[in-house]
DNA sequence: GTAAATAAGGATATTCTTTATCCTTGATTG
DNA sequence: CAATCAAGGATAAAGAATATCCTTATTTAC
């Protein structure tokens, strides 16, 4: 069970966006060439970010993609489930029901503690993920990163902002 | 990201694992037939439990599974690592190693703040499942399954442990 | 106006994982 | 000695993740 590469995309791409000035836009090509990934493949990720209403989209030269809301409103959970989608990592085949000796029309009605506690875990780390905003995450790579890295990094993105 | 459907069999097997008198030992066949799953299939879940070193085996007739220590000892974090195997769910491609920007021979040492914070979601969902002991799923089931299913799934499983 | 650049998304191909089956081996029981 | 079992190798089928290509409609820059 590992989340798909597109996480980590879509939280890197969100990171860069967040560094963006108020109503410029970046583009697939200029995430997908930072980062070093399939401009086509990418822009799937970005296609889901703009489904889940995460980013805004403006078409032409000049156009991208920019956050929708500022990063202390937006969660790694809304970013991973975007991206992952919301189902739980637990699914309920229901294998009880093939039990021999279940009475004939016997009808489980909830599902069973099994399935209930993975749940409970599942939940667990949606909860963290949920506690962690893009802006908690920009503090951090912010002391983190050599600040002419952080820097250049910053220009090269301006450079190619819409 | 789904969990493999293994991972239920094998926590199903353990809880009626967890019910067999001492010494007693079930096999694959009788739990593929009890749980209506293809035997050769669920055998590969069961030697994943048996590597992990959470059941006994016995070989010959009479012979199959047991558990290795008591259901209280028992964690569904062991079941369900056994399965699923140790790996983190979030792998860190690295690609921030790509940034144009980044200066040559720029070395990252650690994983950055993306990676870690996954890993840290990634470390409440087993943290919850750790908190979990298969003596707890035994005492839930126990008091929702109605009693007669209860009994006769007990007899069912006795009538075929060897 | 026109040409270039862009997001959106459909179609398809490739690769990897999960699921499943089959068969052999060696051990154990009765 | 015959039946039964776990272990595990080989292989196949199905499904998911990854990747590429192409079309469409929109917007910008000139
Ligand atoms: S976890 Fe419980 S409810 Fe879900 S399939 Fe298994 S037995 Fe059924
Ligand atoms: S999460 Fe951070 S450390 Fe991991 S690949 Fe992405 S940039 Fe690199």
């Amino acid at each position: 069970m590992i989340l798909k590469s597109q996480v980590e995309w879509a939280l890197h791409c969100c990171a860069i966006l967040a560094g963006l000035p108020d109503g410029r836009y970046l583009s697939t090509k200029a995430l997908a060439e930072f980062h070093g990934l399939p401009k086509e493949y990418l822009s799937k990720a970005l296609q889901s970010l703009s489904q889940a209403g995460l980013v805004d989209t403006a078409l032409g030269p000049s156009g991208g993609y920019r956050l929708a809301k500022p990063p202390a409103d937006l969660t790694f959970l809304e970013i991973v489930e975007a991206v992952e989608g919301q189902q739980r990592t637990f699914v309920c085949t229901n294998i009880r029901a093939n039990n021999p000796c279940r009475p004939k029309g016997y009808c489980e009605s909830s599902p069973c503690a099994v399935a209930r506690i993975m749940w409970e875990a599942d939940e667990a780390w949606r909860e963290k993920l949920r506690g962690v905003k893009l802006s908690d995450l920009v503090g951090i790579l912010s002391k983190e990163i050599p600040p002419e890295l952080w820097k250049s990094s910053f220009e090269w993105v301006l450079e190619r902002a819409g």
